[in-house]
DNA sequence: AATACGCGCAACCGCCCGACT
DNA sequence: GAGTCGGGCGGTTGCGCGTAT
């Protein structure tokens, strides 16, 4: 046999919460805590409510240090940002916003920031763009290594990541020791005539050496989804892989508690598609074994911190 | 002043996964 | 091992309010 149900629902309580079933509710917790029992809670503390009811009136609205109200630039920048890299996983993305609950994100997402965003990535200039799915045309070099499922960069515009500083008591920290990490998808930026680039280990950078553990496909896929623009206009693409990747800690993550690395392809996990090897000379083969219309941009490209430059 | 419309947000719905029996 | 449920989560709904007509 498994467990009772959890309530009957024609005899509760429906819609919005009065003063009174908050200030019940308010007042049991304070006294005996949740006693980890949604479904028994309301029973107890006098309500005609479902726990589940109970359970979401507490946490978005009635628990301590809940945040309420206009969300600051800097916590724009990094639901920006995670969403870019982890989709709508609102209670991850929460849990980097001291104060805020997935489901104020998420309102705020929806209502709010999506078009914000828009609206800057499709101003009504010369620069006017056109949403595409999928984000790459299928003659583009990489077609092959994306799924056609992805936001497109195009969603977003140029964002900064703060520092890790902000955040040194979460569970896991999505941001790098750099400070001057971004985020790079502006579709003006310096590279734009028929140029892509992506990078290797370059932005490995994390203190620790934890990142080494982490599949250098996998890299390359957060790689892909961690910065870079595609210009519908003029069929271009370029991918920047600079220091201080979000994906890459969220990878961690996961490896970390689940022992198994996941990527996330529009918040859902999936099995990460092979990308790039270490260096140059593979990059160039995996390309060509696609598409034998590229060239290497040799002044471009830097060893050093991991970007290879390419026409095509 | 009345009505229509759009927006924001609280709350609900339904699914998934792990725990329980 | 199978059936069932609780907790958690993301998606969706619908009410209330402000603004436009």
């Amino acid at each position: 046999m498994g467990r009772a149900p959890c309530c009957d629902k024609t005899s509760v309580k429906r819609g919005p919460w009065s003063p009174e079933e908050d200030s019940k509710l308010k007042d049991y917790i304070s006294k005996h805590g949740t006693g980890g029992n949604w479904i028994s809670l309301p029973h107890k503390a006098g309500l005609k409510r479902c726990g589940k009811s109970c359970r979401l009136r507490w946490l978005n609205y009635l628990r301590p240090n809940i945040k309420h109200g206009d969300f600051s630039d800097e916590e724009d920048r990094i639901i920006c940002s995670l969403y870019v890299n982890i989709g709508s996983r609102w209670s991850i993305i929460a849990a980097q916003l001291p104060g805020r609950t997935d489901n104020d994100i998420k309102n705020y997402w929806n209502t709010k920031l999506k078009k914000k965003l828009m609206a800057l990535q499709f101003p009504t200039s010369s620069h006017q763009r056109k949403p595409q799915f999928p984000p790459f045309p299928s003659t583009h070099p990489f077609s092959n290594y994306f799924t056609t499922t992805h936001t497109p960069f195009s969603d977003f515009q140029t964002i900064s990541l703060p520092s890790n500083n902000n955040y040194p008591n979460t569970s896991f920290n999505p941001f790098y020791q750099n400070q001057e990490s971004m985020i790079s998808l502006n579709p003006s930026m310096q590279y734009n005539n028929n140029m892509f680039m992506f990078g290797s280990e370059g932005s490995c950078s994390s203190s620790d050496g934890s990142c080494k553990e982490i599949k250098q496909e996998e890299i390359g896929y957060h790689h892909m989804n961690s910065g870079g623009f595609d210009d519908y206009n003029n069929n271009n693409f370029m991918i920047n892989c600079n220091n201080g990747s979000v994906g890459e800690n969220i990878n961690q993550y996961e490896e970390k508690t689940s022992g198994v690395g996941y990527g996330y392809n529009n918040g859902q996990s999936q099995t990460l598609t092979p990308l790039l090897d270490y260096g140059l000379e593979d990059i160039k083969q995996l390309i060509s074994s696609d598409n034998k219309d590229f060239s290497v941009d040799e002044i471009h490209n830097s060893e050093e911190n991991g970007m290879y430059y390419f026409h095509y």
